[in-house]
DNA sequence: GTAAATTTCAAACAAATGTTTAAAACAAGG
DNA sequence: CCTTGTTTTAAACATTTGTTTGAAATTTAC
């Protein structure tokens, strides 16, 4: 393969692998994830995963990235977008859990396949235990989540950062279970809530964080 | 063994093997947790488990039901008590939050070993992929879920059923995620939020899914 | 104290998994 | 066509895992 076919967009067998690495870790988690099960899927053969991405952690790695990264490029797009229409104020509360929770939702919406897979890999980048996940995670996550403190500082000058991290750590546990979890929801409500509405979810979600989180900041500086 | 020996408190080994089983399960997941090392850590040998449970499945299964059926016990117990208080008056929300939060905060702080240990078993329950952590999940909490939602509606009898289960799944996730995953906060706090300070935790927590909550129905019932 | 039951132990087994290897198939360029 | 570099394939390897086994050690009961 020379210089030109570099550019090509990528082949036909990486991106099954990392399709279906990208289904299975959903469901399965790494530990539940074997590759002769995502050979078969793609219809690659075994080896193949090695040949391209060298090991099953370097294959779940891409995967996780390439899935991750647009959600928080996004999401750094909604802070700026808000901060060029504020004219220099600090931005309101909900502004803020909106450029948090509504470019996963965005993401969500546009797989068509199974919706729930882009929540579950994302909610498991939190859970897994392998170490190389969690160290990922903290190099994706903790710029970002720098970004979202400062920008709450700002908009609540008067508050401790103490009072304002409890609070965006209650938020980021609400946006990470309730978009994982939607099979619990659908179960409990007995079928009434439709799980697949993403747009209602998404709303819905971003007015309970917004509300939960100033409550809890001014109950303490009141 | 006889009858009377039945009757004495549980054999060091069993127990052994259930801490270690609950140490390695909260830090690995079911599938990251070996046998050898529950045995090596529980100084018991390998067969030991095999002997006592019969399986590494029925190992964590009877550890799992230890640990949660506690805590569902007293938040039952938390909303029996509230009610013989409120004489037939419905209960306000804050009181049905700290049913379903306060015990496993309880919990939490009887256990002096490792604090985050139960959180994250709890936590687990939720997300493991096994099939029988899912069907366990289901026949544990379903029960309860009916329980807050008949609590949530009678306190709230002119918001629609779609609503309060929509907003009680997002306090679920809160609860779920921000107890198992202190490390986070510690981590984007910069230290500045007590991790182990678990009281606080958790009343900050009933405060703010209660709010989160009540503006989640609001909104849509003004 | 002895027989019976219970518990522990070391060793082996069978299945599954990530990884490697080397040959075959394929593609591209001259 | 032939050569060269790339990709696919089937088979084997090494390791880890839950599980089983049968004998030794320990405890219990009479």
């Amino acid at each position: 393969m020379n210089l030109l076919d570099l550019s090509k967009p990528k082949q036909s067998t990486r991106k099954r692998l990392l399709k279906s690495a990208e289904s299975l870790f959903a469901k399965r988690g790494f530990g539940g994830l074997t590759l002769r099960e995502v050979s078969q899927q793609s219809n690659t053969n075994l080896a193949s995963a090695h040949y391209h991405f060298g090991s099953k952690e370097a294959l779940v790695m891409e995967m996780l990235q390439c899935r991750i990264r647009p959600i928080n490029d996004r999401r750094k797009q909604y802070i700026a977008n808000a901060k060029a229409k504020s004219e220099g104020k600090a931005l309101p509360t909900h502004l803020i859990f909106e450029a948090l929770i509504a470019p996963i939702g965005e993401e969500i919406s546009k797989s068509i396949h199974n919706r729930k897979t882009l929540a579950q890999i994302v909610a498991r980048s939190f859970t897994e235990p392998e170490s190389f996940i969690q160290e990922m995670h903290r190099r994706f996550f903790g710029e970002l989540c720098e970004l979202f403190i400062n920008e709450l500082c700002l908009a609540h000058p008067n508050t401790p950062k103490e009072d304002i991290c409890w609070n965006l750590h209650f938020a980021i546990s609400s946006m990470l279970g309730a978009l994982a979890q939607h099979r619990r929801l659908h179960h409990f409500s007995q079928g009434l809530c439709d799980e697949n509405d993403t747009s209602t979810m998404i709303s819905r979600l971003i007015l309970f964080v917004t509300h939960g989180f100033e409550a809890g900041i001014k109950s303490q500086n009141p």
